[in-house]
DNA sequence: CTCCTTGATTACTCCGACATATGACAGCAA
DNA sequence: TTGCTGTCATATGTCGGAGTAATCAAGGAG
């Protein structure tokens, strides 16, 4: 996937514009774009909670765009919890306790920048909870059709390994089809916004360094005790798949 | 600091009330009572996913508001992941997986009408492997602060029982404070949502039958392992609490 | 000193128009 | 017929402006 965000907002010399066709460039909806400019301001810091943005007129105009769209990109935003508008009072940035940390684009944007040592710690500490518990349920309710699924999954993994994005891509199936084994729909919606989020830091990751120990034959001792039916090995397996992934994560931080 | 965003969430009584003369004076922001009206709809499974609204001009007018107002709304669903729009195409209800079901207003809107008992189910299940995670991670963790908070929550909880609002509020500081005590903000986030969501059922619960027995001495243990920094007996209590909580709803809504 | 009125500022809502992108269909070629 | 390509129609996207409602702040009456 791309992350086409168009950050050229800024362009110095666009100012008159008379390009029609591509004033500023378009890969997604403009409010979006806004959304996630301003976005990725608020959790980085730009704006600290409880300041207040400039009024409508002043930020649309900054930013060379109609109110309507600066606003239905704030709505966007006061969705997520990161701000609040009241009239007469303006746009405000909302303490971080009121913040959808969860959101899948919530952790794009904290994740755009530096993340944040402090925050990926909890996630990590969150998934380190949910998944090995996931497990346990996916090995007491899997269906043989998510056994089916898990296992082509995991041949694919072994035939591409995952230093190629095939390989990745197989990872996440076999990731899924254990979440989907659970019958859990919160747990599904919730390690797969996690999971998503631990990715972004796979480029941190695979930049550092090359993986240090082939990851398969953990993903097979998970399968084979889901498989096998006992949830408690399941768990303990799945502990060993979160906690190696910490250690990589901490250790490419680090440096 | 009270969450003050929409309490008022509608009860069976404002079903009938489409207003179709006058919206205005409605007490949300216009755009904010149309999302929530389509969230309802939504999430009660009058548009299912993959049917496609009709066209913003004549939403709009059947609605008898601004193509703005209704635009803004839409803009607020699509940021939690229930519907998708496109030129051309329209505006499409995405399926499921891609809800965002642990946003507080995606769940308040499910719990508007009758609750899905599979998706009640999974909240508990997911409350039960992640609150006493969280308890252990208290008692490791928790500042005298901490524990102060946490015993005046529980001295008031004995002061006015859980029959009274004052002694539920006290119910709710002091799970907070239990959170807050992780110095982990994605358990904080997740915790407070899905408590405020499982005290959805609880006017279910309250008006199926009396509680059954007193729940203080059980909180009171779980301050007890958490005070003295023994995260096992923390969990454990813990563990009580929820699957007491999960017992006395499941029965609820047994009848 | 308190309470209320007045006023100014800001977000909120509405409107009508134009631009853009995308799905649908007709036309052409193999 | 089958497949591709280009044109067109339509619904969403974007825009600017006008008027309304709500709120905070200041000033005056009690």
């Amino acid at each position: 996937m791309k992350v086409d965000t168009d950050e050229s907002q800024s362009g110095p010399a666009d100012a008159e514009a008379p390009a029609p066709r591509s004033p500023r460039g378009t890969g997604r909806r403009l409010h979006g774009a806004i959304a996630h400019k301003l976005g990725v301001a608020i959790m980085s810091g730009e704006y600290a909670p409880g300041d207040t943005l400039s009024g409508e007129v002043a930020f649309s105009e900054a930013l060379d765009v109609s109110r309507s769209a600066y606003r239905e990109a704030v709505q966007v935003l006061a969705a997520k919890g990161l701000v609040e508008s009241r009239p007469k009072a303006g746009t405000r940035v909302l303490p971080r306790s009121r913040w959808n940390l969860l959101d899948p684009d919530v952790l794009a944007w904290a994740f755009s920048g530096e993340p944040d040592r402090h925050f990926v710690r909890s996630l990590f500490e969150l998934r380190a909870v949910v998944e090995p518990a996931a497990a346990r349920f996916a090995a007491e309710r899997r269906s043989r059709d998510d056994l089916k699924a898990m296992k082509d999954a995991l041949a694919l993994m072994r035939r591409h390994t995952l230093a190629t994005d095939a390989g990745r891509a197989a990872d996440r199936d076999f990731h899924d089809a254990i979440l989907r084994a659970t019958r859990n729909d919160a747990m599904v919606v919730l390690s797969a916004s996690i999971g998503a989020a631990v990715n972004w830091t796979t480029q941190y990751k695979q930049r550092a360094r090359a993986l240090p120990r082939n990851p398969i034959p953990d993903h097979a001792k998970v399968y084979d005790a889901i498989a096998g039916g006992d949830g408690e090995a399941a768990a303990s397996a799945m502990r060993v798949l979160v906690d190696l992934a910490l250690e990589d994560t901490a250790s490419a931080m680090e440096g």
